[in-house]
DNA sequence: TTAATACTTGACTGCAATTCATATTTTGAA
DNA sequence: TTCAAAATATGAATTGCAGTCAAGTATTAA
């Protein structure tokens, strides 16, 4: 039964796995529904049908099983992204879908967007997560003439920054869906194009990502409120 | 005894002003030994001198009363940024000098470094406090021509979380200090100047801040190890 | 002087992260 | 198959802190 890929699994490392995979798919289903500060290790323990300490054989702690929940959703969504991109001739415009879908899930998502509320932990988590993407894009479009910065770490560093403090703003209504555009054209001159062309980029139609890989339950609406 | 000015401060009056005064003080000295999470309530009551429940009376929580702290310092620091832009001619000079002083304190005053680990608490922060000068900055800027931005409140929030985030790679090493003038670079990009008289002002000589009021002790140097 | 009001206080409560002694499962050698 | 050593799982107990509140003290104004 065992498919020929791979070393054969022994019972402990099938379990080890198992255990890993519902610790983060639980933890990401509570931090979706409630929060990050609300949910308790004992939800998620409870929901991933282990021990409570079993978590801590897994996870340094609490912040550490969140943020490997967070990074692997993350990872879907710039695979997702890429799928898009590919299709794409001009390669500035590649970053700067990049950059305004990320900042449309995270204020659209409801998922998302009680990660906002942890805003330390996003920002550093897009930048590693999204990071080698955004890196080669931003460098390839650099190659191409379109962009012009010094360093595409130093740069993305501060996009992703700025993504989430625009995310966040409009998550809290202090800026409208409206206002993701200027913010990508924004971008694009923190890129170095000059603010004509940024807002021909910016402007041109998204194509939708690809439908997620059904897993959790509705990907959007309000999050209830705290605790 | 009582100068003519103001209505006269009755005991009760006094008090209050006392213990509030008290208490930021405190909160700010012992935040900038330890860091947000390793401050607690009791640390802060015991070093102002005051019950723990008294700063319940004052402020609503922790996480308040330490962002009253934190407040009071940014106004500090913004009013010292203003005592030196205010020599400036050009208009694109005075945000350019406010962001690296802004970014220049937070990775080297030891007080501030600590405050980095909780960003979202500071960058919304520094958008308020720094928010007035900054816009009102960027927008004489753009009324000379030197910027060229849509909405200087989106600008602003672009930039005030870019420097929170450019900050934080300094503090831990991911950044070096020299990064900094090419973030500026960028900054002032993202307002909307072509790169070549970004450089230009970016590398403009930056005169010194005037000396802090003194208040607390050593500025300088780094924090103590967490907990 | 005094009673009403406003403020202060720190012992106490509640809660959740983390630990750890014990129980269970897995493994490989006999 | 059997068994003991090693690896893992478990949840009751520990820990530590934010925040509450009943009782005490200071202030006010009549």
């Amino acid at each position: 039964m065992n498919s020929a890929s791979g070393p054969p699994e022994t019972r402990s490392e099938r379990r080890r796995r198992r255990n890993r995979e519902a610790l983060i798919q639980a933890a990401y289903e509570i931090v979706s529904r409630k929060g990050i500060d609300a949910t308790t290790v004992h939800d998620i323990t409870e929901r991933a049908d282990v021990g409570l300490g079993t978590a801590y054989n897994y996870f340094s702690s609490k912040d550490d099983l969140i943020l490997a929940a967070i990074e692997q959703s993350m990872d879907h969504l710039a695979r997702r992204i890429e799928t898009v991109t590919d299709t794409f001739d001009d390669p500035a415009q590649v970053f700067a879908y990049g950059t305004r879908t990320l900042m449309d899930t995270a204020t659209t998502d409801r998922r998302w967007q009680w990660l906002m509320q942890r805003s330390e932990v996003i920002a550093d988590a897009i930048y590693r997560c999204f990071g080698p993407y955004a890196m080669r894009d931003l460098l390839k479009a650099r190659e191409a003439g379109r962009y012009r910065f010094d360093s595409a770490e130093l740069t993305w560093r501060q996009a992703a920054w700025s993504m989430v403090g625009t995310s966040l703003a409009v998550c809290e209504n202090k800026l409208s869906t409206d206002d993701l555009t200027e913010a990508v054209v924004n971008l694009l001159c923190l890129a170095g194009m000059d603010r004509a062309g940024a807002w021909q980029v910016a402007r041109r139609p998204r194509p939708p990502l690809p439908a997620a890989p059904a897993s959790a339950s509705s990907p959007t609406g309000r999050p209830e409120p705290a605790r």
